[in-house]
DNA sequence: CAGTGAGCGAGCTTCCGCTTGACTT
């Protein structure tokens, strides 16, 4: 029996560490917190100081009754949980439900797990550490002040009150998202004029190839050929030319957030599939822990990039970097995310080997050589008038960590035009050069792109909004309550003109380009808009981007000892509260409406809104003789920018078809979504469709296909088809209306024989016990 | 599911941050 039991965080540690500690220590891990703030009443008692009401969760209780047994067991309890704010709470939590003197109890922190740091942390235990304490329980009451006050705000002012949540994080998340939106729809492109000229010089081989020199840009077309006529007939010289080194560095190891970011870019992953892959790398002992902020790679790791990039590529290629956290946010636990051996160049699953040579690559590099650079910039001048073009090349000298390792960029921060310079032929000045063409192209310019889930992550660690176990969350949250919407943006044409100047002639051409085109970007939805219109009007402090920051700075002053927390919260609780009491009190409900116009057959007013079931059109207002007439908007159009033209287009649903197999066939929008009602059935449209263009022609193979699925899927019916018994995947199952329910295996046995009796009760039944996830809630008083 | 949208009210929802499995209408 071990003397010393040792608890930390995570299960795939604890392992390790055990290894490492042999036989003197038995090492638990916690899975994480083990206690939370009870859910009634906000599980804090406001009066007495906001003192926290702390359960154990029905998940926790098992591992919480296995740690108290090995405790009762052990001459020693060691407390290894993550040297952060969260961690340091998390053993607190431990002393308190284990009964250990926080007083006493030995706390020891690492931040690689090695065997150097390991002992060396055993070596040196301390002790808890209630002021970091107190900073994390301020934070977590914050959160629930914040979180537990907001949403019911929301629940009482809006008509759609399914779900509906908001919080420090979240909310801002979608403001996020919400202000890109209205920046693009408020941008108005600047268009001007790029001339751009092509010559010939013969390469070292003597043939000749062609290369572009740049020149100036003009406000519009007729200066664009003004200057164009000016260079008819001009001979082209060497003016100038200069030769400058430049190197680039490679990025540091990776983060929660640049690993998400890289995953994104290179491999198309969502965030959270980027973590899912992570864990089960980390699972599997092949990478360090894939949740944090570090860009620190311990001494042992360094020693391994070193060898490996040393065998690999030769000294040349190496470089010893140590790289610095950028955000001050930072708490860094754990390491950089890297692989735990070097040697270990790849891993069997498909899925895996993708994010896992990512890694691998990017630890390589960041310990590798810069990339030599040579950037020659060659001055054209024009015999007939004073402008110059620049003719720019880069050449490759030395590729450094290119060999192993390149990182990508978001369209955000890409400056300007993409300028992927080539190699320029060899020059000399005072060269005359001979003009193969001239062009002067209309650009526009464009507008910050959307979001994507990783940028967006990028921007909120930017901000010290979120931590990294929470990215992938937040993201899933939004997306969930229908803030946001993940989706692809087909492109529109625009025209631009194009002047070529050639063989002393002037020619004028329109283009077409396809422009605006966007794949798995972030749309804010009518309610996400709608939503933080409402917060930001009533609660513009919370809503702040530097809202966190600011409270950051306080939970920082708790930490060291400087603020008491209970006092701290009580200087944001007052006003918030009142804030909060007076939203209630005086806030109309959220409609975000808005007048489109006149409907132009009755004349009365077209409004867009958010209705009970999500965004739509009226025409009418209740007040008036006649009952208003409404319409649900498509899933691509918002309250914000539809006109009345699009908004009468609406009114012509349903429509019908035609009659087919001798009855109508009608098409509408209900609230799951399109649908085809034929025969006193109704079939669902899928998204290739449109409700408001179907034809009978294309209406009626789909009837026939979904008839014939599902009658090869219907096993009974009961009651005019108001009951049926149907085969799923997972076999037979009731279904009524809307609603399915399970039947039990012996059940599904004998699906067919089933009476309508036996059915009913069934469904009684599933009616009476409803599939509860959530542990049931404790009823007061 | 050939539709809804007002207003009332019972009973429900909700936060952020730490961790993994359990779970498949």
């Amino acid at each position: 029996m071990a003397k010393n039991l040792l608890i930390v965080e995570s299960p795939a540690k604890a392992k390790t560490i055990e290894k490492i500690l042999g036989s003197d220590f038995e090492v638990k891990s916690c899975y994480g917190h083990i206690r939370d703030l009870e859910k009634d009443d906000m599980g804090i008692d406001i009066k007495n100081n906001y003192k926290p009401r702390y359960i154990v969760p029905e998940d926790k209780q098992k591992v919480v009754k296995e740690l108290k047994q090995l405790a009762k067991k052990s001459d020693e309890v060691w407390l290894a949980t993550d040297e952060d704010r969260e961690g340091e709470a998390i053993s607190w939590h431990l002393c308190e439900v284990l009964g250990l003197d926080p007083g006493s109890t030995k706390r020891i922190v690492f931040h690689e797990i090695t065997k150097p740091a390991i002992k060396q942390a055993v070596g040196r235990p301390r002790t808890v550490d209630m002021n970091l304490v107190n900073a994390q329980q301020a934070r977590r009451v914050l959160d629930r002040i914040v979180g537990f006050e907001l949403s019911p705000v929301l629940w009482r002012k809006m008509s759609m009150k399914n779900n509906l949540s908001a919080g420090r994080v979240q909310s801002v998340a979608v403001r996020l998202v919400a202000e890109r939106e209205r920046e693009i729809n408020a941008f108005k492109p600047q268009s001007s004029f790029k001339v751009e000229a092509m010559f010939t010089a013969n390469d070292v081989a003597g043939k000749p190839i062609s290369f572009k020199a740049e020149g100036s840009k003009y406000p519009d077309v007729a200066t664009a050929e003004q200057f164009l006529h000016q260079c008819i007939g001009a001979n082209y010289k060497v003016k100038d030319i200069q030769v400058k080194p430049t190197r680039r560095s490679p990025a540091a190891p990776f983060t929660t957030s640049t690993l998400q970011q890289e995953a994104s870019r290179k491999l198309g992953y969502s965030v959270s599939r980027t973590m899912l892959v992570a864990q089960k790398l980390y699972e599997n002992g092949h990478i360090t822990y894939m949740r944090t902020d570090s860009v620190n790679l311990s001494e042992t790791a360094m020693d391994d990039v070193r060898n490996t990039v040393q065998a690999s590529y030769g000294n040349r290629y190496y470089q010893s970097r140590k790289y610095k956290n950028k955000n001050e946010s930072a708490q860094e636990a754990h390491e950089a995310i890297r692989p735990t051996y070097m040697s270990n160049t790849t891993v069997p699953d498909a899925d895996a080997k993708r994010l896992y040579e990512l890694i691998w690559k990017r630890t390589m590099a960041s310990q590798m050589a810069d990339a030599e650079l040579e950037k020659t910039v060659a001055k054209i001048e024009v015999s007939t008038n004073k402008a110059e073009l620049a003719a720019t090349g880069e050449v490759l000298k030395f590729d450094g960590f290119i060999k192993v390792y390149r990182e990508d960029v978001d369209d955000e921060d890409k400056e300007g035009e993409e300028t992927a310079e080539g190699m320029l032929p060899p020059l000399t000045v005072g060269q005359q050069l001979p003009l193969k063409e001239m062009k002067a192209i209309e650009r526009n310019t464009r507008p910050l792109p959307r979001y994507t889930e990783a940028s967006l992550v990028k921007k909120l660690e930017e901000l010290g909004i979120g931590r990294p176990s929470t990215y992938a969350p937040t993201i899933s949250t939004i997306l969930k309550r229908g803030y946001v919407e993940k989706r692809d943006k087909e492109g529109t044409p625009r025209h631009y003109k194009v002047l070529t100047l050639s063989k002393d002639h002037i020619t004028k051409k329109t283009e077409t380009e396809n422009i605006g085109a966007e794949k798995a970007k972030l749309f804010p939805t009518d309610l996400g808009l709608v939503v933080t219109d409402f917060l930001k009007q009533y609660f513009d402090d919370i809503m702040d981007y530097g809202f966190t920051a600011r409270i950051e700075g306080d939970f920082d002053e708790v930490a060291r000892g400087k603020l008491r927390w209970n006092k701290m919260i009580d200087e944001f609780y007052n006003p918030f509260k009142k804030d909060v009491e007076k939203t209630i009190e005086t806030a109309e409900r959220i409609k975000g409406e808005r007048e489109l116009g006149l409907d132009p057959e009755s004349g009365k007013p077209v409004i867009a809104r958010m209705g009970r079931y999500g965004p739509m059109v009226q025409i009418g207002t209740a007040e008036g003789e006649e009952k208003p007439r409404f319409a649900k908007l498509k899933s691509t159009q918002s309250i914000e920018t539809i006109t009345v033209d699009e908004a009468m287009e609406l009114f012509r649903l349903p429509r019908v078809l035609g009659a087919f197999e001798g009855s109508d066939v009608a098409v509408s929008i209900g609230r799951f979504g399109p649908y085809i009602a034929h025969d006193k059935k109704f079939y669902s449209l899928g998204k290739e469709f449109d409700p408001y263009s179907i034809t009978l022609e294309e209406a009626a193979p789909i009837i026939e296909e979904k008839r014939k699925a599902k009658d090869e899927r219907t096993i009974k019916v009961f009651e005019k088809e108001k009951i049926q018994i149907l085969r799923g995947p997972y076999g037979p199952y009731i279904k009524v209306g809307l609603r399915n329910y399970k039947l039990s295996k012996e059940q599904q046995e004998r699906a067919a024989d089933l009476a309508i009796e036996e059915v009913k009760k069934i469904i009684e039944e599933a009616k009476a016990n409803p599939p509860k996830k959530a542990p049931a809630r404790k009823k007061k008083g």
